[in-house]
DNA sequence: GATGAATGAGATTTCATTCAT
DNA sequence: TATGAATGAAATCTCATTCAT
């Protein structure tokens, strides 16, 4: 369609320069990565490295925030809808295992040395991360709310336990300490929401869901 | 009892450097950390960390191999004894929630320069880590075989929603993102084991555990 | 007079980029400016100061040069005169001076940048300012010749002298230690012609020159 | 008397790079010059410059310091004596003038890389410049109240004249454009106060001691 | 045991300049 | 003319580790 370019639109460039950087991050994380591994990844100057991105810390920052945003959106999306809470944490599990199903590597990236890097990067998007636990206790709270979900449990925590619960499982997956096929995927989230939910709702209060899934096992 | 010294014994300036590690690693984290600064917090001068202990690594290797061996060696007590897997799960739980308690400085520098440092150190200690994950996985697969917890569940990827449920919530108190208090720390054990073994459980196989649980709070 | 023109003359951006970086290098000195510190302040794409300019250094001996041209210039006319001395001398410390009060960015950069830059364009320039030295030699030598000025006195020595009283003055201006404002001015070009005849001339000699000024202020 | 030593004392290196820095300061210029330059010449490894500096910027701070203090100093005592202002400015005068015999190579790196780099060290070390210009004019100040010198001539003015021809007489040495041998360091003390003095002093106010200093010729 | 001066590999970042368009 | 993406040499500074005393 578009004629044959000999030369590359610059977007692409600094589109090559983040995917060149997810693949070496990803390979030996970002402390043991100098700015001229992205570049030589790349195949281009590491100087455009910081024509496009003012740091080595801001290409970081950047992969980081262009899909935690997405994450967020995706939360906040799904917390709008009609549907159960269990359907909203489900929802969400799914979001997570698929984001690492597509692109691991940038998963890895982000979990590894950003979310879990707690003293450096964590530290930077404290605020962008702990947010995303907000919005999945406020789907909590609206549970507790509607008497789905049991009110003495602490919304944050369980929150906190439902997030925990996803990034080790996915760290499992990153360490090939865990099986990662398109089977196990689903499990995961299945086992995630189920264990998670298991514990929070008040029996019978979610009869059809509960019921149905009862009957599964 | 013991005569009265002028001089502390050698040990105890090693010790002095162990303690003194704990609270800088703790302070600003592993890698913004310089030997200079232990020595510093130790009151020693920094030629003597490199007597004790070969290298700034080995100072953070000591720390964290000296308490993961006491967690392994407590998980392995405890699952021989006769206690149901719910009671075993609740008994590590409350062992790495009362650590923190014990000691949070230690117990951040474990997790988050550690555990959850998954480029550095989490590779070098990768197999012992591992190991207790599997012991908690042993526990899920024996409960499994006893017909308590459904046979369905991967028994390896229960025990890491398990642990990394709890390593959040620590995480969670580690950066104020949780109340951390008295109450809090002995509500968090309880809603990590119930909602993990609440989806694990068979319906009703394990009614009379969990009322045991409930009563002795 | 001149047509009507929609866009500048190609002549207008180069002076534009001239004034530009009188304007940056008078604000942060040459060094601390980028070359596109200059093109953003002329409002053009960084590019085009190569364009009229083969380097950065380019756009300084450019600025240095217009205007010592000048000065050299002005003195030699000066020198030219049937003036005494004393007038000649109070003729370059008034072009001095006035051309900092003329354009002020302009003389601290030449100055600070510059002249005084012995490491940098100092040196690259020094023939052009030591020509500038010559010539006020020259004049002190032409009074020595005439039995106005000391015999005795090194030429080139009172010529630096000269110079360096002047310049330290407006250096004093450029960083506000001294007050600048027409009368200030005016003193300085009579106090520092004042010192230095004072101490060239033979008693008795430059007497009616000497009231001849004072009439004229 | 002390035994051989087959090893410097700590200070003795500290010093070496001082000296070092003085050397390759003067040839090449402070922003020339980079730290394993100064660590080259003084035969050391760089890092032993950031242990005892911080900075390859506190190596000239110090340097500047040290020797700019001893001038202060001089000046705050030789004021303080009942010497005519004459005299005193002689004195500061024949110190300066002797400052650069005694080590040009340090006096040529305090006046190229900090009195006359007002964009960089000169901003730095501002106040401390200021001071010695301070404490000239205030010597000017003594004379005018004791009707020695004219009243209506600025002695702040007059105090950057003086000081800035002795700086340019020393400029002229450094860059070779002026003789530089005992004779003429001898006549630029007297012609740079003389000059001054000569057009600030009252006719006849100080006939004893300029003939006294004629006497002296 | 204890000290801290000395070492030097290695990382980030800046920015003048080139050149295809 | 005019643009700004692309290049890469060069410089500072950090800090774990060694070792003479």
């Amino acid at each position: 369609m578009s004629a044959v370019r000999t030369r590359s639109a610059p977007q692409d460039r600094r589109q090559a320069i983040l995917d060149a950087a997810v693949r070496v991050f990803a390979r030996r994380g970002f402390h043991a990565c100098r700015v001229s591994d992205i570049a030589d990844e790349a195949g281009v100057a590491y100087g455009l490295v910081y024509h496009y991105f003012g740091s080595k810390d801001s290409v970081l920052d950047t992969l980081f925030l262009e899909r935690w945003n997405v994450m967020l959106d995706m939360i906040a999306e799904v917390d709008a809808t009609e549907a159960s809470a269990r359907e909203k944490l489900y929802a969400i599990a799914s979001f997570i295992v698929d984001s690492y199903r597509h692109d691991p590597d940038l998963m890895k990236v982000i979990i590894v040395d950003v979310t879990r890097a707690a003293n450096s990067f964590g530290q930077t998007h404290l605020a962008r991360i702990r947010e995303a636990y907000r919005r999945i206790a406020a789907i909590v709270e609206g549970a507790q709310r509607q008497g789905a979900f049991k009110a003495e449990i602490d919304a944050e925590f369980a929150a906190m336990a439902f997030y925990g619960a996803i990034e080790q499982m996915l760290t499992g997956w990153i360490f090939e300490m865990l099986p990662a096929d398109e089977e196990h995927y689903e499990r995961a989230k299945r086992l995630v929401v189920e264990t998670i939910c298991g514990g929070l709702e008040i029996s019978g209060a979610s009869h059809g869901r509960r019921d149905a899934d009862r009957d599964g096992d």
